[in-house]
DNA sequence: TTCAATAGCGAACGGTCGATCGGTATGCTG
DNA sequence: CAGCATACCGATCGACCGTTCGCTATTGAA
């Protein structure tokens, strides 16, 4: 079709042009991203850098979007096939914690920090967040619904309530560990949600 | 002493900027102030606004102290004279929610969102805020013990896991509210908190 | 083999950043 | 009243920002 110069090559380009702005942006944020740094940490020239992109903003999307498919890749996948319901949603719970106390990004969950960075703000990239986060916020309430109706969860649960103490709980995360230095936090955001669930917790509830 | 012009102008000029500083980063985060922006908005030159300051970084962590003082005042003052243990705890759940749904600032609990913004990398303003955030669990988890001592708390909480529970909940109402609109958040996330602790859901938990 | 498409380079642009000056106006203190 | 400390201004600095441009080298297709 296009590409005279092996379009494979510049697919790989641009994928480690978004290895590396998801590093940087883990940690120094979203617009902490340079076009300069990745540069020079790439070896490359500023205008082969955003040559892929167009523009700045571009070049944010992309990276939030690859965050996005990492996350869910790491997180969703390993339990997508479990049984819908409570199973599913507890197996999402523990994979969840686990990425979380180690992402594999130096800042911890790109997500979250880009979630805290972009809340208050407006404009392309505040929607695109918010439709990656309603995404999985949907996920997790499409499992919770079903628990409910099988029984397994309270029947007076809300639905919103717990997808939100989920989310909470599980951003919490990184920076306990980050900021706080504590190790345990994955496991305490685990137990944590269990309790927000009304589910008892297990002997071990650790992974 | 010092101060030969009159000094009352001087601090009320640098209360002015951090007041202007901390909306600015409540949105735009801590490394998102800038002097050039801070001068315009309050109609001074560059060199009058970093003058108070010297640097940028002690703008920054002025900014914190303001922030934090702030939380403290809204927050903990006016509950600090409830019985310690168990019912200030709750007093101060409702209060943190509270705050934490209808901040002072645009861009919500400035804590929070430094917090998320700072957690991954290192240098001053990373500890300031570590000794802002110690100091806040260290008065959460005295009233969480004493509650435990009272036998108004079951015997075998997690301090730690509580404080944790606690403060990823209240930290999770921002991002809820300006990202996804829910007006329901404080209320979801007090909800919560008795849940994490344990604590019977009062009838009407709001506020 | 020729040719068009393109990945990436290198230099330049206007703008803004934080920081640093000398200068001015003010007001307390002696 | 004299003198000095200081709050603030205006100009300027070098560095870096995102973006644009013309160019080269490489490549697949004709």
């Amino acid at each position: 079709m296009t590409g005279r110069r092996s379009a494979a090559d510049a697919l790989e380009t641009r994928a480690a042009i978004l290895r590396r702005a998801a590093d940087i942006g883990s940690v120094e944020g979203l617009d902490g991203i340079t076009i300069g740094r990745l540069a020079a940490d790439l070896q490359m020239s500023k205008s082969g850098v955003i040559g892929h992109f167009g523009a700045k903003e571009q070049l944010q999307l992309a990276t939030l979007d690859y965050a996005a498919d990492l996350f869910r890749e790491r997180v969703w996948v390993p339990v997508q096939h479990r049984k819908p319901g409570l199973e599913r949603l507890l197996a999402v719970c523990a994979s969840w914690t686990r990425y979380s106390g180690s992402t594999p990004f130096p800042g911890g969950c790109f997500i979250a920090s880009t979630t805290f960075e972009w809340d208050g703000r407006s404009g392309p990239v505040h929607d695109a967040l918010a439709v990656v986060k309603n995404r999985w916020r949907r996920t997790l309430a499409r499992d919770i619904a079903t628990a409910i109706a099988a029984g397994d969860l309270p029947a007076d649960t809300d639905l919103d309530q717990a997808v939100f103490a989920l989310e909470a709980l599980a951003f919490g995360i990184g920076q306990a560990g980050q900021l706080h230095g504590d190790v345990q936090a994955p496991v305490w955001a685990l137990r944590a949600m269990y309790a927000v669930l009304g589910v008892p917790v297990p002997t071990e509830a650790a992974s």
